[in-house]
Order: structure tokens, then sequence, then C-alpha cells
DNA sequence: CAAATATTGATACATTATATCGTTTCACTT
DNA sequence: AAGTGAAACGATATAATGTATCAATATTTG
């Protein structure tokens, strides 16, 4: 497995980087995700992270159904569904709630804390990780008395290659 | 208009709190917002935000309409969802992507850099603003190359009431 | 192999949100 | 007060997203 993390480094995916090199990261750590945890990587699961890997872009449900009916023959939504949440649960991918889509995650450990950054010109998504926001969380929490579960920030806007054209 | 902003100082809305106060507050800077920009404080989107201002938990459109059936006459979706707009569109209420939901801002200020702490347990909203968090935005976004046009965060967990009951 | 477990396909349905369009209401002008 | 144009509404239909159920099939385990 490719471990050197480049897939993460440029935080905002660049136009010309080797995506084929994403691809085949993104679905080796899943396999490898699998296995530790014991679970099956299956053809159906794999194919949804494959179609959702095809880009840094997010899809909606109904878009990988339409990828699927495209590749072989059309599930039942439902089936999607079901892979959907075994990814999430894996870390495997995010869910977009501001859009109700999903994409493949780009990066190797999970704090958490993670922000994505959505572009609303080419619908790119980056993922952030900054430790002076966890800290802030923890502070504000802390002075709340709340119990933090999980943690969404979906920043939107124009990214740096659809500014300068 | 009650101007002392008391409504948000206690950042999580807390038990015992004077609701009252809170209701009256923000229907009438709800009046004194839409005379500033011209728009018009009528029946219907006064009536989504009363419903909206009863509680500080959030609401789905759905919600609304059965209150709204329950009070005089249900109106159709698309009625509420006018009015959900007009609201979101003057910052008088906030929608939480997570969940589907709306409800009504707590806030007199609005620097688009709020945070929301919401309840799995009993649902209720709260809202915080961090400079911190604002600065580090800006700071990423810079490093990014990015340009920001909204950002959402949603924070879950367990208030501190439900955490001590 | 047999039993237990996990996954699938099929069907139906639930929930959230929007499109269209003719009518009504409102604010403003004369 | 009546006319006028813009804004809002009601009614209807439908789109988009997501779940529930359950029998059938595949996979793992004993």
């Amino acid at each position: 497995m490719n471990t050197d993390r480049s897939v993460e480094s440029p935080h905002f995916p660049q136009v010309g980087h080797d995506h084929a090199r994403c691809q085949s990261w993104i679905l080796q750590r899943a396999e490898v995700r699998c296995r530790q945890e014991g679970m099956r990587f299956i053809p159906q699961r794999r194919e949804v992270l494959e179609i959702l890997a095809t880009s840094h872009r997010s899809l909606g449900a109904y878009d990988i159904l339409e990828r699927m009916q495209a590749r072989a023959r059309r599930p039942p939504p439902a089936a999607v569904y079901r892979s959907l949440e075994f990814l999430l649960g894996l870390g495997l991918i995010h869910r977009m709630a501001g859009r109700n889509t999903y994409f493949a995650c780009t990066r190797s450990d999970h704090d958490q804390q993670i922000q994505f950054w959505i572009c609303r010109h080419c619908g790119m998504v980056g993922e952030t990780e900054s430790p002076v926001v966890a800290g802030e969380w923890q502070r504000l929490s802390d002075s709340l008395g709340f119990r933090v579960s999980s943690v969404n920030v979906e920043i939107e806007g124009e990214c740096i290659t659809c500014r300068n054209p």
C-alpha cells in the first residue's frame, strides 16, 4: 500500500494531480481497513466507493445509482444507501449534509476534526484538519458543559482553480 | 425593543429561562429588520416564525405545517418553504442541514461565524460565535486560495441539562 | 454438510422540497 | 376611490432523498 500520504498534501485537489494514484490509494486503504475491522469489502460496496473515488467531487445517492446503471444493472436505492452507510461507518467516505451528497475521504487519519471546503463552481471538495479549531471546540464545549459527539464543518465558496481561470 | 441581548448571554438555553422574553425579542427583531429591509412581515411569515420561536428546538418544515394546521388551516408545503426561505434570507432563522430542520436565531448580530450546538437528547440548539475559529477559517482559506461564501458548523452532542438530570 | 449470519433484491412507502400557474392581495399612483 | 403592477398565495402535481419490510440468496462458521 502507498503510505506516503501524497494524496493529502495538496489540501485542495489540484487540476493536474495524479488522480489514478488517489483512486488506488482510496481503494487499497478501504481493503486494509475492512480487513482490520473484520468487515467484508464486497463488490457492491467496492463499486460505490470506486464511483465516488473517480473524482474529488461529491455525488448524490441517485447519481451513484445512475453510474451503477451505466456500469452493470441498477440496484434499488436501498442497496446504495446500505453501502454508503457501511462506508460512512468505516470513515471511508463523508456525507455533505448541506447538499445531500457523499464523497470519498482522502485523508489517512481521522481525528474527527475535519473541515470540508466545497467549491460551488466545480464541486471539488477539499479537507483540512485544524488543531486550533479542535482546541476551540474543546474550550467552548467545556464552557457550555456540552459533551460533543460529532462535529460537521462545511465551508462553501470558490476554489483557487476556479478563481484563476 | 428589548436591546439588552440577555436572550443570548446563556449560550445554551437554560431550563428555567424566561422564554416569553425570547419569543417577543425574536418577533420584535423580525419586525424591525423587515422594516429596515423594506420587506413585508406578513401573517404567514410571522406565523412560521412564531412557531419556531415557541422553543429553542429546531423543527422540520412538516412539523411547522402540522402546527399551522392546529392553529388555523394547513397551507400547502410550498407556502411554508416560501416563508422559511424569506426568514432565512433575513437571517432570522437558520437551517440545520444535518437534520433538515429550522430554528429561530437568538443572536442579535450576524458575523456569519456562528456555530450550532445541537443536543441529541432534548433537541435544544445553542449558538456560539468564536473569533478564534473565524480567524482560523481566514488563515486556512488564505492558504488554500479559497474564497469563502458560507460556513456551516453543526456540533451534536449532549447539553449540560441532559447530562445532569 | 448444516446451521447461523450477513447480504441482496423487490416492493412499497415515507420524508423533504420544488415547479407551475391562475388568482388574490397589497402598496402605490393618480 | 379606482387603476395598476408587483408580490404573495392556493392548489395541484411532482421531484428528490431516504427507509421499512421481508422473502430469497450468499457467506461464514461449527
